[in-house]
DNA sequence: TCTGGGGTCCTCTGCCCT
DNA sequence: TCTGAGGGCAGAGGACCC
């Protein structure tokens, strides 16, 4: 395809897609407000139901006010096991149609059908023929916005969606185009929030420059824009201002981090404690990094305070790692330097810098590695890991862990649809 | 009962090296 | 030897997204 030749993008979205499934596997809840997520003591709302955002529930939402704004919903915990089966169903109709699928989460994707307009028609009826396939063999409904490049198709399934009103949801088009000449008209009056990569903060500095809407973002000088807001995101928003986006549709774009974290019920003071669960997230980590055959080479590790004050601190060790407690060791000396006194809320563990597992393992001389006064320890650790995958592969995750882990039970703390969105009540 | 979890990218700062 | 500029990298933090 030649440089100019203009590309079709499809940008998909589900309707409320966790709320969806639930309602797909509960019918009985079809017409009434249904949250997921936001039912523990520090929960927030992952997915609201048209019907529940009539009542001002949305996502990110404190589950407390939601409970305020909308006592009658139904709180779900979410079932992140189930939303990744149905998204994998999902995402498969989307590769029968082109194998330039690009993911954004769960329930969103990119596909470049420039290619496949010869054999299926225009985009907007690509467009409409996954609508279709998607509600009849999933049944499930989903939004599309057809452009010429990601951006303005992402903004067009905006317009395309279903929307709350007091008196029940109103069914959107389900699918919407922006034409390549009639791009000032739609993205122009549009509020400057709505371009990607301007949240809160950007916003207030925009304010401040006078700007309200996309249009006046176009219009201002280039040089303002970035003495404002930093140089990478003031000529990223002015081109997006003007419509522009040459990114491309990239399917299977490798992972740069793996990481989990924590908010504990109530606040933990004792270090013994949070030692603990420092193994068991660089365990599940170190988990995820072995089935993925990756190792990573920096460790990191989040801290949030009772006053919501978050610290991060990360170490690059000589060698990159994909065991649990290699990972642990270092985030706990990491944690070794910082006051937990006054409480701690959340915890985290993560690994940065993944590379293929062995890739320099070949590269390391014998001699590297006897200095280093590890060779035996490493191979030891290695046939332990393998051995610990073997079982869980067989008998699932709890049945093996840290020994440290034992007594308070939580091996399987990772174990597949425990729920995402906030701590247990009873933890 | 205020504020999850899993990511990406950018900026700033300090340090090392040339 | 001292000083400085500038590149590269690591680490910390912030902003943003779903």
């Amino acid at each position: 395809m030649g440089m100019n030749a203009s590309r079709r993008i499809l940008h998909v979205d589900m309707d409320a897609f966790f709320v969806s499934v639930e309602l797909l596997d509960h019918p009985e809840l079809r017409g009434r407000p249904v949250v997921v997520g936001g039912s523990g003591p520090r929960g927030v709302v992952a997915a609201a139901s048209y019907e529940a955002r009539a009542f001002g529930v949305h996502s990110a939402m404190a589950g407390a006010v939601a409970r305020r704004k909308c006592p009658q919903a139904v709180f779900l915990d979410g079932r992140h096991a189930r939303y990744r089966e149905v998204s994998a169903v999902v995402m498969d109709i989307f590769g029968s149609i082109t194998p330039l699928v690009e993911p954004l989460s769960l329930d969103e994707a990119f596909l470049d059908v420039s290619g496949r307009v010869r054999a299926l028609g225009p985009a907007p009826e690509i467009a409409a023929t996954i609508r279709a396939r998607v509600f009849d063999e999933v049944g499930l409904t989903c939004s599309v916005g057809v452009a010429h490049n990601k951006f303005l198709a992402k903004l067009a399934t905006e317009t395309a969606k279903p929307r709350a009103t007091p008196t029940g949801p109103v069914f959107g088009s389900g699918v919407a185009v922006v034409d390549e000449d009639r791009v000032e008209p739609f993205l122009w009056p549009l509020p400057a929030r709505a371009l990607w990569g301007v949240g809160p903060s950007t916003w207030a500095k925009l304010e401040r420059l006078g700007v309200a809407t996309v249009g006046d973002i176009a219009r201002l000088p280039v040089d303002a824009l970035t003495r404002a807001i930093g140089p990478a995101a003031g000529t990223q928003l002015h081109r997006l201002a003007r419509g522009l986006d040459d990114r491309p549709v990239e399917p299977n774009v490798a992972p740069k981090s793996i990481s989990h974290e924590e908010t504990f019920a109530v606040d933990i003071t004792d270090r013994g404690r949070l030692e603990r669960e420092i193994v068991r997230l660089s365990d599940a980590v170190a988990d995820r990094l072995r089935r993925a055959g990756t190792t990573g080479r920096t460790v990191h590790l989040k801290v949030r305070h009772s006053t919501f004050q978050t610290v991060t601190r990360s170490i690059t060790p000589p060698h990159p790692t994909d065991d649990g407690l290699d990972i642990a060791v270092h985030a706990r000396t990491m944690l070794s330097g910082i006051e937990v006194a006054d409480g701690i809320r959340l915890i985290g563990v993560g690994v940065s810098g993944l590379e293929e597992a062995g890739a320099r393992v070949e590269q390391m001389s014998l001699l590297d590695m006897e200095a280093a006064g590890r060779p035996d320890h490493d191979r030891d650790r290695r046939d332990l890991n393998r051995a610990v995958d073997e079982i869980r592969d067989r008998f699932g995750r709890s049945a093996i862990g840290p020994a440290v882990l034992a007594e308070s039970g939580r091996i399987d703390a990772f174990e597949d649809g425990a729920q995402q969105w906030g701590p247990n009540a009873q933890r």
